[in-house]
DNA sequence: AAAATTATTTAGCTTTGTCTAAATTAACCC
DNA sequence: GGGTTAATTTAGACAAAGCTAAATAATTTT
């Protein structure tokens, strides 16, 4: 599938599919020189010889868009970080918010074996502490049908899912809040003056959440 | 204790460590470019970067010698290393003659909290599944009063506790033969001709082993 | 002690991955 | 449709880590 990148590349491979799947393809240069924090020119150079080994296409001043190789090889980066973070929180006790830039570092780690293993030794899980979910071994991955806490309707009864912001002061919200994967809720009412939200939880707890929050939750109707 | 250190000048610190636990100090470039299968270029440009560093001390055309601070940072590796195999072997069920080359990759991960809750996880092992012994977090080393198998007295009750040769075949060698970490035995008689040793395992099996294994098993007496 | 061998350093080059500044091309606006 | 702005590419530099080949120093041999 891929044979031995840099880790360099492979942040930029991760990048062009993280935008891919936010804004649709072609990925332009400027979108990636945003996401990865570096200038235009090194992008340009990048792209340069991610061409050259066949995991991009790119038309000059077109865009990007990954090839299937270039696309398996970020799906795969995807799992290792997913993996790692679901290790991480679940075997060593860190808590959400810390593991992110941990599972940065580990995805590079070069073992299709330890994925395998690792992925064995958790029970091979759908989801990583965040609700997004792992893709498996083949690099297939488990769509859920779920829907921004903003657009759910009142009195519709859901379950927390996932997160759409990855923050850390977010994470520390809504553990403040309860408002964690697994908890379930229904909208009472939607205040139209700022589009704050009303929520009841499961334990009948009453808990009121700004526009902000509803539209970074994702849940699943029950 | 450590900036931010590249792979490299973390591989060439071990290095230098590794030698200097082999053959003591000073430690020539020449020694290093073996160790490292690099050219003996490269590693004059590194023992520069590595002495600006004060990493170790250098004098020009005598040979290295690691500082506390860069003595400090090679511990710490063979920590992240040990431990990492011990993980890999316990947890994951990889055998004690695959995990060298995956711990060189672990071992480069930057994060003391990671490695302490790893510690914790693994329950504080003392000796990795070679027997080679953990440094614990401050950098402490559980030193063993252990001998070479070629060193044993004859009719001397002992248990194996280390290898001194980690290669596969020498791992793979132990592994069919049943002289485990842990195996009790006696050196029944020291064969003059060759320098063989006949062996007694703790079960009553009788087992002759070259000069070449006996000088490369560690045991402790019992 | 001179010659031969071995070890070390220097010099110069290569590849990655980054940068800034300048030039070019495309897109948008009136 | 021409001008302004934004995006992209080119050119030229730099640091890290490596290499080979040549020069120099140290050690060993005879």
């Amino acid at each position: 599938m891929a044979e031995l990148l840099s880790q360099a590349e492979e942040n930029y491979l991760k990048a062009i599919y993280k935008i891919s799947q936010r804004q649709g393809t072609p990925v332009s240069n400027n979108s990636i020189s945003v996401e990865m924090r570096t200038s235009a020119a090194s992008v340009t150079d990048m792209i340069n010889r991610l061409s050259q080994k066949e995991l991009i296409h790119y038309q000059k001043r077109k865009g990007v868009h990954l090839t299937e190789m270039g696309r398996a090889t970020a799906v795969h980066l995807v799992r290792k970080h997913r993996l790692w973070e679901t290790f991480l929180v679940e075997k060593l006790n860190f808590t959400w918010d810390e593991v992110h830039d941990l599972a940065e570092q580990l995805e590079h780690i070069q073992s299709r074996e330890l994925i395998n293993r690792l992925d064995e030794f958790l029970d091979f899980p759908k989801y990583d502490p965040h609700g997004d979910p792992i893709p498996d071994r083949n690099g297939e991955i488990a769509e859920r049908q779920q829907v921004l806490l903003s657009q759910l309707p009142e009195n519709q009864p859901a379950v927390v899912v996932g997160v759409k912001d990855h923050t850390t002061p977010f994470l520390q919200y809504l553990e403040r809040t309860g408002l964690l994967l697994g908890a379930e809720l229904t909208v009472n009412e939607r205040l139209t003056y700022d589009n704050s939200l009303q929520l009841e939880l499961a334990n009948g707890d009453k808990l009121l959440v700004s526009q902000k929050v509803g539209q970074h939750l994702f849940v699943q109707k029950k």
